[in-house]
DNA sequence: TTTTAAATTGACCACCTGGTCACTGTTGGA
DNA sequence: TCCAACAGTGACCAGGTGGTCAATTTAAAA
């Protein structure tokens, strides 16, 4: 599998600084406009220099947004692994509630490019085939699940856990509950947008605890075997 | 709070069967391609008529938007309320698979209502404001949690549960379920896309399983007082 | 200094957008 | 039959879109 690259060598051989301009411009862009709505002209205009240059850098608009898009992916990816190699000692539990707080810390990191992941994640706004789109969310997954296979090897969760429910559910709480933090919209009443520590921290916690839990009064319920 | 019109007299004076294909050449276009990316243009030739005659019978893209909103809006409110009156009197866990199987019934039902629905709510594409589509997504976990207060008082759920949080997960759960069922690339192993009936409630019932005896191996912590 | 190759420019293209308005039917009452 | 009131039309508008290309500047090689 070769890598394809998007933009071109006079890209790549540009002065550092006009190129971070540049970059820079089309992150804000696509962050602010996801990918339809985005437009070739204010990224020129942002990045100050001509149409012209900006399409003998990238082709097409959809090359310039795959560039973007494979620095996002990238940047996620690796926080990914990152979070999961270092809580790999961690209880299961644990595990969820730092591999949530790093989300929240991503976010804060890197807010424009998670704009721009969380926008293509759920709206498929992007010159990809459904079939890629796919493919990220199923990539999301399989990292969720993994981890709970993990949890029922090491005992923390019970062994006759259905593993892609579970991982559904789980993985639809992590993204939405990041979302909130950074689309106003998304945030009902939690007041997480924009918001970071201490009041996200609590919020895992609870969240956490209602997974570890369950929602029943009825005790017996869960004895079962 | 006097009903707001988007409508003007004379689309109300319209033959019945001309102001049905407006309508539904309406809910089609924002339905395929929400509010930004809707064009008048593809309403007037589906609907066959001239672009004067739309503009008198709506004054802007945002009035003709809001009035399909409203409509959609109406829908989804009627059939929540008809499910939580005609579930009153079961149990939570039995209440909440009803919920979602309404849910999944709504979607086959008004498939391009449920898309408008679900991408005003996920992509905040309108014209209102912020504020307006907070409400949405309050009304929406209000909804919920009176469910779960329901249930806690009538003994189903936990006296000591974090209603907040717990609201928070089920609603994200139900709703990115649903969304699966309807957006291809937000369906990411599941096979639910256009699903129905056995797999959906398959999957319900998984799902519902995991909330009401949680995730734990450890019998013992789900114990507390 | 001259030649040559590469980088950069912005006017321009076809096509789209939401919205307008002078004009042309159509209808019903006097 | 005449006329007024209304319904309907589509060419047109200003402003946007992604993308192109002949002309110009820049930089390096000879």
């Amino acid at each position: 599998m070769t890598a394809k690259r998007f933009e071109t060598r006079t890209f790549v051989q540009l002065p550092e600084k006009k190129r971070a301009r540049i970059i820079s411009a089309s992150i804000g862009e696509f962050s602010e406009h996801g990918f339809e709505a985005a437009s070739m002209n204010r990224v020129v205009e942002t990045a100050r220099i001509s149409k012209g240059a900006l399409f003998k850098y990238f082709q097409t608009k959809s090359g310039l947004f795959n560039f973007v898009y494979d620095i996002t992916l990238n940047q996620v990816k690796q926080y990914l692994r990152e979070v999961r190699d270092k809580t790999t000692n961690d209880d299961f539990f644990v595990r969820l509630e730092k591999i949530m707080a790093a989300g929240v810390r991503f976010i804060w990191e890197h807010p424009r490019l998670a704009r721009i992941y969380f926008h293509i994640l759920h709206t498929g706004d992007s010159p990809h085939s459904t079939a890629i789109l796919q493919k990220l969310h199923a990539e999301s997954l399989k990292f969720i699940r993994s981890i709970i296979e993990d949890g029922i090897e090491r005992g923390d969760l019970r062994a006759d856990l259905d593993v892609d429910a579970t991982g559904f559910m789980v993985e639809s709480t992590i993204n939405r509950f990041l979302q909130a933090h950074q689309l106003e919209i998304l945030d009902p009443s939690l007041e997480l947008f924009n918001a970071r520590d201490e009041k996200s921290i609590l919020w895992i916690r609870k969240m956490v605890d209602v997974f570890q839990r369950g929602l029943s009064g009825d005790l017996e319920s869960n004895q079962r075997e």
